[in-house]
DNA sequence: GTAATGAATAATTTATTGATTGTTCATTTT
DNA sequence: AAAATGAACAATCAATAAATTATTCATTAC
């Protein structure tokens, strides 16, 4: 790691401080550069603008989120349909004890997208990546049946659109959100599960949350 | 109809003209008291406040689509199936269309919605009843299959929220919003029909748009 | 020559004022 | 008595000025 690269890292890291504590609009490139002892042009040298600070905390925070859902993944014996609902009740609360617990994380996240579109989409596009390859898996073993893994993989993220920021539709709770989408998944199964029997024979079990994937402490 | 109600229609029809040209914010009480060719004060003789002719205004409006939606249904010669998918395109495009030709509607809705979160609640609902009524056709015919008929009913309202008021979520043409809307309601079919392999067999597609059901001029 | 500065400037935000608007109610009209 | 008024008041908005902040760049330090 070069020293400018450290430097960068320290200016990362005071932003990460003060968004959080006071917010994006509420923190001066002034209060950044004395924090990390350096006059505020020299900010200049290491990012464009007060903007690419916030859209590269963000990109790394999406990038977070990918991974933890990747780690549900990883929960050995498990089968297609058992990782896909996984990985979509760990985004549903994953992204609800966000809102709950860091507010001005989705601030942030409004203003970067605000001023850059393309940052959501490549955001979505990263989670449906990691969606289609439970499908790809699940087709290959013969679990899931469907004409298109592509298309198929758009219509289960399109269809559990509710359960990504959920606070921004809805004031349900999360235990009323998780029941709703338990019942989603149990009739989307019923389109993917090559024995269609199933999905109603055994509809969709809320799944018990892992304590160590959540935002728990405020730090 | 009293007296008082056709006033009570004027001042409405007169805020209806005026939200709609200019917006809620810039229409004046005393503008619509001209209008009516009455005092300002005499308005709160029929309304509590401004923002009460505007929920007036928006609940007629969802009414309205709940109606557009209705004669959707009484269309012969269709089976539960395509009943609730035409429902559903005939959301998206209405709802599409809305977004398009009367953005001040959209504008209004949402002034009422912050100060009424109610509204939307119950707006939703009166949606979702009807969601309720095909489902409860399609399995008292034997077409579909369900443990809960409400509890499948809210998970295909919930799966479908992307494809009401579309624009909030994306910037993706009405055309690609229908190819995918397509393919999440291919998949449901899977977990909602008697007969599974129909859902594959014959995927969703796309019905042909009703030019009556829809905004076209701004009149 | 590269790294860093900090004063200068442009862009934004905040504070302030004045004007407009929503709402009430004592009074007038019917 | 019921219906309607319009002046009075409070709340909100728009315009402007003042202050702050983001960004640049000529200059300095290393």
């Amino acid at each position: 790691m070069s020293e400018a690269d450290i430097v960068r890292e320290k200016i990362i890291d005071a932003a990460l401080q003060r968004f959080r504590h006071y917010g994006y609009p509420k923190t001066t490139i002034a209060e950044l550069a004395t924090d990390c002892a350096m006059s505020p042009g020299n900010i200049y040298r290491f990012f464009k603008g007060k903007i690419d600070i916030a859209v590269e905390i963000c990109r790394r925070e999406t990038l977070a989120s990918v991974e933890i859902l990747e780690s549900v993944l990883e929960c050995p014996h498990r089968n297609s349909r058992q990782r896909l609902q996984e990985v979509i009740f760990a985004d549903l609360r994953h992204t609800f004890h966000m809102l709950e617990n860091r507010p001005k994380t989705l601030e942030l996240a409004q203003i970067v997208v605000a001023d850059r579109p393309q940052f959501q989409i490549e955001s979505l596009r990263r989670e449906r990546r990691l969606f289609q390859r439970i499908l790809h898996e699940g087709v290959a073993s013969g679990e899931f049946s469907c004409d298109s893994v592509p298309a198929a993989t758009i219509a289960i993220h399109a269809a559990t659109t509710k359960y990504r920021y959920a606070q921004l539709f809805t004031n349900q709770s999360l235990d009323e959100l998780e029941r709703e989408l338990a019942h989603v998944l149990t009739l989307m199964m019923g389109g993917l599960l090559v024995n269609k029997a199933d999905a109603w024979a055994s509809p969709t079990s809320i799944p018990p949350e892992d304590e160590s994937l959540t935002y728990r402490g405020i730090e």
